[in-house]
DNA sequence: TGTACATCAGTGAACGCGCGTTCACTGATGTAC
DNA sequence: TGTACATCAGTGAACGCGCGTTCACTGATGTAC
């Protein structure tokens, strides 16, 4: 197959067409299995050492396609974090649209966070998540290293996203959306409590104490 | 290479030699890819045709290495839930040691719980949850469905171990056994919480009540 | 204005690799008569 | 007790595959003189 070549000076349009190629691939077989050079080359309508022209190897055009999402994740971030009065409702929100991220990008995910070292990725995703908790130590709303408490936060968004991606067969509820709400729910009160207390705390003593506070919010 | 060939009703004997290798190859290795027929054939000293006796497949081969890890944590979940008093305790219990079993085999519980639909691995984990979970339920710690629930708490322990897995470059406290802990009472904490409150209960006026309850536990 | 040359964006064929898997075979042990 | 045969636990060589990657080449466009 021959491909109208493209003028001196316009090459870079080629791999904005292969990183296309490669993440459509991505999306549709839902593995990054299928992302081999022959079949990125040849949905783009070139010859398979073209790719060479624009990524060093194979792993660099994984990279490059996987990142592309990140930018949407950044956007999505900073769309939910403005205009929200409290930072403990932000921080709930960058929980939502983290785990929501991970579900609609759920290849890309996999490859950058459930993999060895993967990076910039996980720095990224770290980084929105400590800004955060950040604002809301500032607050008050929150006790503690930021950072520590991130990673907390940051754990149990994760492991939502992660098992419902490589576990969907499980029995999730339904309503996905009101699970994730949920756990962001969960994870947010318990990080407020438990940032609380010392360590020293007896768990079932400060259960004991929990349906008094309930008992203001029920009816 | 030769090997003493076993006498008639003994075959079984290489089965176990080639778990053993194959597993021996996995944890040294610390990676999935190391696992190939001939390196594992080569370990125990066999020629590669020979895995065919005992497993189909590669997949049948990979699948019995990494559940043998399952029995250990069947058997340290029910040490630690033993002789304790308080169901909510065991629920901890059972998030630490989940969390721990995952940390001392991070190439079984990747390629069993961070891969497309593994199956009984993960139904395995989630029924210890569940059990612990209901218990909860049972004793009135927790309110609401176990199920449900028992699929926050598992996201819970399940991000903290997959996070600390795939990304070991990141600054997890020195004290992980510490982080583990904290975790595990967030997480602990924040669904006996939730599960008391409505949906509708606003997160920030909930935070605001959190400080006097707080106090009794200070000093 | 014509011509020689450099550059750029690709192509086509092939290399070498390691893998999972198959197949016909071997040779010691056990068993039937 | 001897012998023919079946069985069991392996072996050795090879097949075929698809992959990432390399290499020498092509041919249109731009540029220098």
């Amino acid at each position: 197959m021959k491909r109208v070549r493209a003028n001196p000076g316009h090459g870079e349009r080629l791999r904005e067409e292969i990183l296309a190629a490669a993440e459509a691939l991505l999306v549709e077989t839902g593995s990054e299995a299928a992302l081999t050079l022959r079949a990125v080359a040849g949905r783009t309508g070139v010859s398979t050492p073209s790719v060479y022209l624009h990524f060093a190897d194979k792993d660099s055009l994984i990279e490059a396609v996987c990142l592309r999402a990140w930018n949407e994740l950044e956007r999505r971030m900073r769309e939910a974090t403005r205009d929200v009065g409290h930072p403990f409702m932000a921080l709930g929100r960058c929980g939502r649209v983290y785990v929501r991220f991970a579900l609609d990008h759920p290849v890309q995910y996999r490859v950058l966070m459930m993999r060895q070292g993967s990076g910039s990725a996980a720095e990224a995703c770290f980084g929105y998540i400590v800004a955060a908790v950040s604002a809301c130590v500032a607050a008050g709303v929150l006790h503690g290293d930021p950072q520590a408490l991130a990673l907390g936060v940051w754990s149990a968004a994760h492991g939502c996203a992660s098992l419902l991606i490589s576990q969907p067969s499980f029995p999730w509820p339904e309503d996905l959306d009101g699970f994730i709400d949920d756990t962001v729910r969960m994870v947010g009160f318990g990080t407020a409590l438990a940032s609380r207390l010392p360590r020293r705390a007896v768990s079932t003593e400060v259960v004991a104490e929990l349906d008094a506070l309930a008992a203001r919010f029920a009816g």
